[in-house]
DNA sequence: AATTATACTATATATTTATACAGTATAATG
DNA sequence: CATTATACTGTATAAATATATAGTATAATT
């Protein structure tokens, strides 16, 4: 995406804002009046440019056909997928483990995330974490003792307390007098962290 | 907002897609193409239908001048107050009790509600809901056995399960050993439900 | 000094598009 | 049984619109 100029900006802008008003595009004439210019050809020149620099799209021939390419607005609400906690192998987002999609505002918990999963069990239950919950889950690798994180071992994916108790040993600790804690070596036993859990949704 | 054909939601559809696809809305002969008709004014017909009922607006004289009159759209991220737990008397969202506004889809826990309550205390920790989590509260007087409610006994507002064991005779039920059942004489005590609990979200 | 990009006015026109008018047919409603 | 809403085809046309062409002027690059 090439520099834009000042000018070409305002014309942007002023598309945006025929769009959001009017829900669809702006004519070169109603361009023109926008922005008072007396020629038509003036706002033509600028949309060619905005297209060459990739800014927007013209449909050819088509009255209005003005479409912005990458508008922010479509990231203003997000669609986050809900994944289901699969047996073996990791939640993915593969679509055949999307169980659904759910409109949630991006910063909705504060920080970043990438996908809900749905939670099955109640190893977490006294953290307050129930069966059918939803946890908002945060992709990194970037994990402190005590956060909640999405751990696959060995084809096993679990939602656990993380605690690192030597350079070498991980602990696993459910929230549930029943379950009891998994000790990982982890020069015997692969353990990747899919992310951990930033927030969580209980539709009830 | 009237009852909507099949066919003429087909072409509500059809414009929806369109501009989801395109950036702009359609023509009656896009429409036609679309849909399989043969004259623009069958689209015509239905355009004007629709806003008869209020589905689209058509701006007169305008091409594409079809914009959808999406009332959940403008709704999906709306702004819900989270309301603290006074101690004494009804969360109220007198603004002095608004501790926060929160975005959040109108439709994010599949029922209406109207605001967040911030939970302080763990009597409904077996519940899953944890001190500061959020409880989206409907207000609502249709309570059933085992729902969650906010109700307000003699001043002091509480979390509890909703359970009615006689005529007058209302159980309050925490989800935590260490509290114990409240129990309400309907006859001697006076009781209000503020509203029920529909869903959560723990910021974590 | 020549070229290129930007930033316009002004005019013209082929094409696109909305929209009216004239019909046909069917199902639902009072 | 008359009326109204739905669901189309077919034709016509005034108005809306994209877009080309012909200019002028300025600032930035090469």
């Amino acid at each position: 995406m090439k520099d834009i100029t000042p000018q070409q900006q305002k014309v942007l802008d002023c598309i945006q804002v025929y769009i959001n008003k009017t829900g669809f595009p702006p004519t070169r004439a109603d361009i023109c009046r926008e922005l008072g210019f007396k020629s038509p050809n003036s706002a033509e020149t600028h949309l060619r440019a905005l297209e060459k620099k990739g800014f927007i799209s013209i449909e050819s021939g088509a009255s209005r056909g003005i479409s912005i390419n990458n508008p922010e607005i479509t990231h203003l609400e997000n669609e986050y997928p809900i994944v289901g906690l699969v047996a073996a192998g990791s939640p993915t987002l593969a679509s055949e483990n999307v169980e659904k999609i759910l409109n949630c505002p991006k910063n909705f918990f504060g920080s970043d995330f990438d996908y809900f999963l749905r939670v099955r069990g109640l190893s977490m239950k006294d953290a307050g974490i129930m069966e059918d919950d939803l946890i908002a889950v945060k992709k990194t690798q970037e994990i402190k003792n005590g956060d909640i994180v999405i751990a696959r071992i060995e084809d096993e994916v679990t939602v656990k307390y993380f605690q690192r108790s030597a350079p070498n040993i991980v602990h696993l600790k459910p929230a549930n007098e029943e379950f009891s804690d998994i000790e990982v070596n982890l020069e015997e036993t692969e353990l990747y962290i899919e992310g951990k859990s930033v927030g969580l949704i209980r539709e009830s």
